[in-house]
DNA sequence: ATCTCGTAGATTGTTAACAATTGACTTTCG
DNA sequence: CGAAAGTCAATTGTTAACAATCTACGAGAT
């Protein structure tokens, strides 16, 4: 039952989390482009850097090559992955797959919660200056297909999305740099996919996102700027 | 160009695989059952047992909790995955996701190497022994598909369908064990989604497929047996 | 001058000891 | 006798040193 002491969660802080604080902090250097990619990563410098010892840091570059942000290679170390036009088709293949499953189980799954987080995201949408920062409008962007894969209720699912949404961050970090046309296309089509899911309409739902998602690879695609082979 | 040292590979190791040996081993000891399922797994136990430190040991359970073998939870370890009814719908689903987008790809990519794996595949469950082991036949099943992923073209798909499956070899293991009836049902199935992969016919493979993992999912739950909750 | 081979430096893979946290047992008080 | 708090052993998280491996540079031969 509820009681007074509830909120006291200032001093015991649910889990201290361990080193793997660190893997947030790299992984938005490398998403937006403070670390450029095919940039080398060495274990001893990162661990100085941040204070800690290489186990940590070990670890941490092993979660982020699971999401497909560096590159181990035995005894050579880490290297930021280098995204080339090939990446980005997989990717978004794999996408569409990914969220076709998830809005055919958001369908049935919507909780009032998720509307109003979907609704939410979209509303700081539409309140985006003309010249937001290509960082807040990938976070927005991204937030309102987490809370499509979180009401899909599939902790699988959830994993095959986490490994690849870093990466399709750096993409379109890429896009919103290019071109501000955030309000005129991306805005409205987040809106429909809102309004058919929370229809419950599975097979326009997924019609939308399929649409949504070539889409959002064709303009992926003519914005992009294949990158010149790294050095480092 | 092509020399006569190209075969020279028994001295240069390609590389003297670091201690991930241990992975594939701890990985059938799962899927075979010799670990049961809710088993607790302690790191010095196993370093001692696999004649090594606690280091490798360590990136060892990180890399089955990505496969869903395990559970890691904070200073509590390492535990032996308890798969539910739950859970093979989850997998099932995201397989079913998964494979389609495979064969999608796999129509149009089908080199004549793969092909001839297919067959051998085909011929070996052909001359399965109406006895056959479990453990044989769960290889021979995810192998078929293995050669579709990989057929596919698809680093990321690949590594999505990694990660489901030793799961789906759990629950091959059961189903197999409860029903020896490979020959009626895998076989000709895994045959016709050959045939008409090789055809090179996207929309009928596709629909192939996925009759395939729907039927596979029915017979899977039907010799399911929900296990208890493991005391340890 | 170019290619090959050997050496040196740097970097990762591995090991073993130390610190922090958890869960269970014992003890104590109502 | 039951419940709560304190203590202790077991186990994981972290650190630092050691060993194995790879890349780069330079000397020597062709």
């Amino acid at each position: 039952m509820p009681g007074p002491l509830d909120q006291l969660t200032i001093e015991t802080q649910p889990s201290p989390a361990l080193s793997a604080t660190v893997v947030p902090a790299i992984r938005k250097m490398i998403t937006t482009g403070v670390l450029a990619q095919g940039v080398h990563l060495r274990e001893a410098e990162l661990a100085t850097a941040l204070g800690m010892s290489r186990g940590p840091v070990r670890e941490a570059l092993v979660e982020l090559e699971r999401e497909g942000l560096v590159v181990l290679r035995r005894h050579r170390g880490a290297q930021v992955i280098t995204l080339t036009g090939a990446d980005a088709e997989e990717v978004y293949t794999l996408r569409r797959a990914l969220e076709r499953l998830a809005v055919e189980r958001a369908c049935g799954r919507l909780t009032p919660d998720h509307l109003a987080a979907l609704d939410v995201v979209l509303d700081r949408m539409r309140q985006l200056a003309p010249d937001y920062s290509p960082e807040l409008a990938v976070d927005l962007d991204l937030e309102f297909h987490d809370v499509l894969v979180d009401a899909a209720g599939h902790a699988r699912l959830e994993r095959s999305w986490q490994q690849i949404r870093s990466q399709i961050a750096m993409f379109l970090h890429d896009r919103h740099q290019a071109r501000r046309d955030f309000h005129e296309i991306a805005h409205p089509e987040h809106l429909a996919i809102r309004d058919i899911v929370a229809a419950g309409d599975v097979g326009g739902a997924i019609a939308t996102i399929d649409n949504h998602l070539v889409g959002a690879f064709d303009r992926l695609r003519a914005a992009r700027t294949e990158p010149l082979p790294a050095d480092d």
